[in-house]
DNA sequence: TGTACATCAGTGAACGCGCGTTCACTGATGTAC
DNA sequence: TGTACATCAGTGAACGCGCGTTCACTGATGTAC
C-alpha cells in the first residue's frame, strides 16, 4: 500500500537524490507506473509525503534522545543527546537529510502541511532551554552579546518562542537559535562534503562544537 | 566561446537547479547540442567548470570585501564585511550557492581541481584571525570552551591552519572554524527555506549572529 | 446455495516530451605555394 | 593573382534511453438478493 511505495521511494532517494522517478519506483515494486496514481495524485504529492515522514522520523529520534535523559535538569546532557541524534539520523539517512535541509528541489514548493512536522526538532531544542529557564536553573546565556538586539530581531524572537516558551527572555531565545544554526551548519557542511580534507575526527569535532555552543547557551 | 556557454549554463542553473541540461543550454545559444562537445568533453566537465567559477567568484567577492577595510587592525569590521559578502553573494546567486553548498549533485563527484578555488573563502576568514594573532592584538578567543580539545580534533586543527597560519593556537583556530560553521549554517538555513515563518528580519538577524560569533572569536 | 452486480487495484498503450553522447558530414575561413 | 589544401566550428540524424500523466480497460474479489 502507500507505506510500501514510500519505502521504495526512500530507497530511490538514496541513489538518485531528489530526482525521484515515479516510473523507477513503480518498476521496483513490480507495477506499472500508472498504478501509483491510485495512491498519490502526482509525483509532488509523493515527495511531500516523503518530506513529512522524514521530518517526523527525525523529530521522533530527537525527541527520544532527549527523553532518554532521565534527570531533566541535566540540560547539557539533553542538548548533547538531542544534537547527536540529529547528526546520527543525518548520517544514517543522508538523502532524506538532503531532501529536508539541502538545496530546494527545482519546481517543487513545499506545502504548508510540512511545517508542523518540520517544527518538531527545533521545538525539542527550544524546550531544553525553556525547561532550564522555567526551573530557574538557567537565567541568562553563558555569553552575553556585546551589541544590543535590533527591534526587528526582537520581534522575530517573540514570534519564534511562540507557544513553546512565551516567557523566555530574548537573549536566551537568541542563544537557542544560535545553537540551532550551529547544529545544522555543522551537520550540513559535513554531509555536503565541505569537511573533506579539512576535518577527519568528525564525531569528536561535532561534540566539540556542540559543547562550545552549550557553553554559549549557558547549559 | 567557452565563457558564453558558461554564462548561459549559469542562467539555466537559476531555474532548473543542478539538473543542468546540455541540450537546453545549446538551444538557448542557437546551436545544436552536439556542438557543445567541441568545448566541453561532457556535461560533468561543464558542471565542474561552473563550480570552479562559482567558488572563485564567491572568493573574489569575499577577498574584495575584506580588502576594502583599510585599517587592517579592525578585525571585527573585516569579519563583518567578509561574512556579509558571503551572504550577499548567496542571495544574488542562489543557484550557484546551492551548487557549492547544497545537496551533492547525484552521480557527480567533484574532481580535485575544485579544492583550491573552494579554499579561497575560508582562507580569508582564517587570515582575519591569523592577522590578529600575528599583530599581538588577538591572543585568545573571547570565550574559552569549558572542555578540553580531543587529540584527534587537535590534529585536524594543525592541518587546517596549514600554511595560512601555522603558528595559530588551537583554540583560536577552533574559534575561527566555529565562525565558519555559523556563517554557512546561517546562510544555508536562510537560503534553503528554514527561516520561512521563523525569521523575517534576515539581514539584521544575520548581523546579530555574526556579531555574536565575532565576540566568541575575540575579534 | 447460487446468481447478478459493484467495487476497485492494477494494466497497457499512448501522448508528448525530455536527455547525453556519437559520428559522418558540410562549408566557410585561412594558409601555402 | 590564383589555385590547392588544411583546419575546424557547427550540423543533423541517430542510438538508446528516460520521464509524468491520461485513459479506457481487465479481472479478481466481495456483497446483496
Amino acid at each position: 500500500m502507500m507505506d510500501e511505495i514510500k519505502a521504495v521511494a526512500r530507497a530511490h532517494l538514496a541513489t538518485a537524490g531528489a530526482n525521484l522517478s515515479l516510473r523507477a519506483v513503480a518498476r521496483d515494486m513490480g507495477m506499472v507506473s500508472s498504478a501509483l496514481y491510485r495512491y498519490y495524485g502526482s509525483r509532488d504529492d509523493l515527495l511531500t509525503a516523503l518530506i513529512i515522514d522524514a521530518y517526523n522520523d527525525l523529530g521522533e529520534s530527537v525527541e527520544a534522545a532527549d527523553a532518554a535523559i532521565e534527570n531533566r535538569c541535566e540540560l547539557r546532557e539533553r542538548w548533547l543527546a538531542a544534537t547527536r541524534a540529529v547528526r546520527n539520523w543525518a548520517l544514517a539517512k543522508p538523502a532524506e537529510y538532503a531532501l529536508l535541509y539541502g538545496s530546494p528541489v527545482p519546481g517543487y514548493a513545499a506545502p504548508t502541511d510540512t511545517i508542523a512536522a518540520a517544527a518538531r526538532t527545533p521545538v525539542v531544542l527550544a524546550r531544553i532551554v525553556a525547561d532550564g529557564f522555567g526551573s530557574g536553573q538557567l537565567t541568562k546565556p553563558g555569553y552575553l552579546p556585546s551589541t544590543q538586539l535590533a527591534e526587528s530581531v526582537r520581534a522575530d524572537m517573540v514570534r519564534a518562542r511562540g507557544d513553546i516558551a512565551p516567557e523566555l527572555p530574548d537573549d536566551l531565545m537568541l542563544a537557542a537559535i544560535s545553537g540551532w544554526i550551529q547544529l545544522f551548519g555543522a551537520v550540513s557542511l559535513e554531509l555536503f562534503g565541505q569537511f573533506n580534507n579539512v576535518i577527519d575526527a568528525r564525531a569528536e569535532f561535532f561534540d566539540t562544537q556542540m559543547e562550545l555552543i552549550a557553553d554559549i547557551m549557558g547549559l
